[in-house]
DNA sequence: ACATTTGCTCTACGATGTAGACTTTACGCG
DNA sequence: CGCGTAAAGTCTACATCGTAGAGCAAATGT
């Protein structure tokens, strides 16, 4: 017992949440359960966040800090495939998170987002834009790229839930209780369900994208000489 | 006041629950509102309802059957472009919902969910796999086109939350709080941000999407003879 | 050395989910 | 009809939650 109450900081009680968030998932972190983490009576964390909707808030834009985003990168591909990757990872190691990270932008408008979040929209239609799209089509190009990339992690993500002992997939994924009359193909399909490679998925998936996306730059380009 | 307790069921319960979800929001939704509003002690909800969770995986499982589909349908491209567009109508209807239906399945592995959510993904592998898809690639195929989907959607859904009164695309959005030094091309897109046709990208984006799925279908078909 | 701000704690309140024992109502069968 | 059993609904109670408000302690500026 070393530490002696090393007085607190935004920094710290977020990073405890996220620790917090990660090892028990997101109903451990209680304002009293935090505090205890911390060693500090509950109360003390309304200095760094205003209530608890707030410091959930903290904890998603923390997350997506460790997301790195080079707006400046000549190669727009190149560098939206590499985000998709790296965001992909993130989700693996943050999961617990995922929830805050796609629910609480759907109760608050863009403006008042935590600026960390809004950040990665500024900087990929920033990249977008100075790869050669016009200010319009980056927006449509980023929704189409983002919606894609959300989907494939709530995809994805919903097969890692169970714990990888059991390793019989009818019963890894609980697709035993499914009534076989009714649910023939999903429980026929339970193997190929269970050796799911997220990350060729995504990659492929991108691919597809990125050549779509490309098609549709030049397509512009040409048109205006 | 004519209804004097007409008998609780699963129905009813679920039903009012979902009311009070659509017009007050999730955190509405609590054991005593709902008893409040069926007139009863919240204590007898427990009988149609396990516990709280339980009662939200019933109201998601009410609101996707809502969703008709017809896995006999022949024409599988009509027919997932029609589920696309009732599905975001859906969504639209209950915006409330949508955290639930996106958010419950990551803590829940597939065969526990309630059968009502399980049954898309087992009616539209069926009319994959009837359409001349290799199951394996069916689930591919499904993967990608629900990750689309719910991608969309999440997109969509995080434009309507501020009151349509204002209109004033800057106002609207909050964005005017964002600082013009670090947020120039999301500010000087407001306006684009503010007539966003949910509608006519979803179709465009699934346009895309078909008669790429439809290529690689006739690739399979043509690889074995 | 003192005043003032800042960090932190204590106490308290209303609201929530739900266990367990109870009462009331509905229903089948003689 | 009546009566016993099961189902539906209620009451009370408790642990836990977020957070308001008043106060105490420690750091900081002058």
């Amino acid at each position: 017992m070393a530490s002696q109450k090393p007085r607190l900081s935004r920094e710290l009680v977020l990073s405890a949440a996220l620790e917090l968030v990660d090892d028990e998932g997101l109903d451990a972190l209680t304002m009293r359960r935090l505090g205890q983490v911390l060693e500090r009576d509950p109360m003390s964390l309304y200095r760094y966040a205003e209530n608890r909707a707030a410091l959930l808030d903290g904890v998603s834009e923390m997350v997506l800090n460790e997301l790195a985003i080079f707006p400046a990168d000549p190669d727009w591909k190149a560098q939206l495939r590499r985000i998709a990757h790296d965001l992909r990872l993130l989700a693996l190691r943050h999961p617990n998170v995922i929830p805050l990270l796609v629910t609480r932008p759907l109760s608050t408008p863009l403006g008042m987002r935590p600026l960390g979040t809004v950040r990665p929209l500024e900087q990929i239609l920033a990249l977008l834009i100075d790869a050669g799209f016009a200010p319009t089509d980056a927006l449509h190009v980023y929704r189409a790229y983002y919606g894609f990339l959300y989907g494939h992690i709530l995809n994805e993500l919903q097969e890692f839930i169970v714990d990888p002992e059991e390793n019989e997939a009818l019963l890894r994924l609980g697709l035993h209780r499914l009534p076989a009359k009714d649910f023939p193909r999903l429980r026929a399909l339970a193997p190929v369900l269970a050796d799911y490679d997220g990350e060729a998925e995504l990659d492929q998936g991108i691919t597809i994208l990125l050549s779509g996306l490309e098609a549709h730059l030049n397509r512009a380009v040409a048109a205006t000489p």
